[in-house]
DNA sequence: AACGTGAGCAACCGCCTGATG
DNA sequence: CCATCAGGCGGTTGCTCACGT
C-alpha cells in the first residue's frame, strides 16, 4: 500500500488567487518553522489554510519566498536566459538555478511573453535557436503583426517560392505597396505600420541593415523606384499564387538577417517614386522582383558573428 | 464613457520521476 | 519488486489591467 491521496482532489479546497491573509498565514507558518516546510501535503492543515499543499508550495516558491527578486529582467539576465535556453531547452527550473532570485515560473513567463516574440521577429526559431525556414520567417514576423488583412498574409505565404528571406521581405513590402489603393502614393497607411514609430503596431526593423550592407538604403530606393512601374490588377491577390509560381527564382545561397530588416518605413519613400506609381503602366511580377534578386547576400546564420551581433542588437529593441 | 483587444502574469492542470510502504 | 503517491516540472488557462477605438 502506498501513501494516502493528495489533498488537491478534496472537495471544498479553495482555488484561485491568494488573499493577503492567506499569504500572511502561510509566511508566518513557514517562518515559525525556521523556513523549513517539511511536508507540503500536511502544511495546509497545520497552518490552518484551506488550500492544497501543491498550491501552497507554488505560492511560496513563486511569490512569497523572501529571496525572490522582483522587477524587470536586466539585459544580462535576458542574455543569460537565451544562452541557457539554447543549451537546455525548456528546462525552466534548471535555467532558474542560474539566475539568483528568479523563479522558473517567472522565467517561463518572461520567455513566452518577451523573448520568444523578440526572437521570432528576428527570424530565429525560439525552439531551435536556428534561423527559421524561409516561409516561416515572414510568418513569424507577421504573427507579431496583428491587423494585417488575411488576404495579405496569404499573399505573403504564396511567396514561398522565393528562396531568399530578403526577397520575400522585399516582395511583401511591394505587395503592401501595391495592395494599398493601387499605388505607392497611397501606400503610406499600410506601410506606416512598418515604421518603428507606429505605436509598435508592427515589428520594428531588427538588425540595422544599413550598417551591414553599405548603401542598403540606396538599394531599397532603387528597388522601390523599380516597383513604381507596377500597378496591381483587380484580381491581383487571387492570381498572386500563380504569379509567384511562375516567377519563382531560386537563390539557394541567398540569405538575409531577417525579413523585417528589409522593410523601410513608408515615411522614407521618395515622393517621386510615389508619383511615378500613378503614371507608369502595369508590368509583370517578375519585373517587379528582378531587381530584388540583385540585392547581394548579406548575412548568414552560419556566420560565426551572427549570434554575437544578434544578441547585441537585441538589447536595443523595444519589446 | 463604454467597449474591445491584447499583454502580462499568477495559478492551475496534468504528467513524470523518485521515494515510500 | 511493485503499487502508489508527493513533489517537481512544463504547459496552459484565465484573470486583470492598460491601451486603443
Amino acid at each position: 500500500m502506498g501513501r494516502s491521496p493528495c489533498c488537491c482532489h478534496d472537495a471544498g479546497v479553495k482555488k484561485g488567487p491568494w488573499t493577503e491573509e492567506e499569504d500572511r498565514t502561510l509566511v508566518e507558518h513557514i517562518q515559525r518553522h525556521g523556513g523549513h516546510v517539511g511536508s507540503w501535503r500536511n502544511l495546509p492543515k497545520a497552518a490552518g489554510l484551506n488550500r492544497c499543499g501543491k498550491s501552497c508550495r507554488l505560492r511560496w516558491t513563486n511569490y512569497l519566498r523572501p529571496d525572490i527578486k522582483r522587477g524587470n529582467f536586466t539585459d544580462d539576465e535576458e542574455r543569460l536566459i537565451i544562452a541557457l535556453h539554447a543549451e537546455l531547452g525548456n528546462k525552466w527550473s534548471t535555467i532558474a538555478t542560474h539566475l539568483n532570485g528568479r523563479t522558473d515560473n517567472e522565467i517561463k513567463n518572461y520567455w513566452n511573453t518577451h523573448i520568444r516574440k523578440k526572437l521570432l521577429r528576428m527570424g530565429v526559431d525560439p525552439v531551435t535557436h536556428q534561423r527559421l525556414p524561409h516561409d516561416d520567417v515572414l510568418g513569424g514576423a507577421l504573427a507579431a503583426a496583428p491587423g494585417l488583412p488575411e488576404a495579405l498574409l496569404s499573399a505573403a505565404a504564396s511567396l514561398g517560392g522565393l528562396n531568399s528571406v530578403l526577397m520575400q521581405a522585399q516582395a511583401l513590402q511591394l505587395l503592401l505597396q501595391a495592395v494599398s489603393n493601387g499605388g505607392a502614393a497611397a501606400s503610406a497607411g499600410l506601410m506606416a505600420s512598418f515604421s518603428p514609430a507606429a505605436d509598435n503596431a508592427m515589428p520594428p526593423p531588427m538588425l540595422n541593415a544599413s550598417s551591414i550592407v553599405p548603401n542598403f538604403q540606396d538599394q531599397q530606393m532603387s528597388l522601390l523606384a523599380h516597383a513604381a512601374n507596377y500597378r496591381p490588377a483587380d484580381d491581383y491577390l487571387s492570381n498572386l499564387a500563380s504569379f509567384a509560381e511562375h516567377d519563382a527564382v531560386r537563390q539557394p545561397n541567398a540569405s538575409a538577417p531577417t525579413a523585417a530588416a528589409a522593410l523601410v518605413p513608408a515615411s522614407s519613400f521618395p515622393q517621386e517614386v510615389a508619383a511615378a506609381a500613378d503614371r507608369r503602366p502595369v508590368q509583370g511580377f517578375s519585373d517587379l522582383l528582378s531587381e530584388a534578386m540583385e540585392v547581394p547576400s548579406m548575412y548568414s546564420l552560419e556566420d560565426e558573428h551572427f549570434w554575437k551581433d544578434m544578441l547585441a542588437e537585441s538589447n536595443h529593441l523595444p519589446l
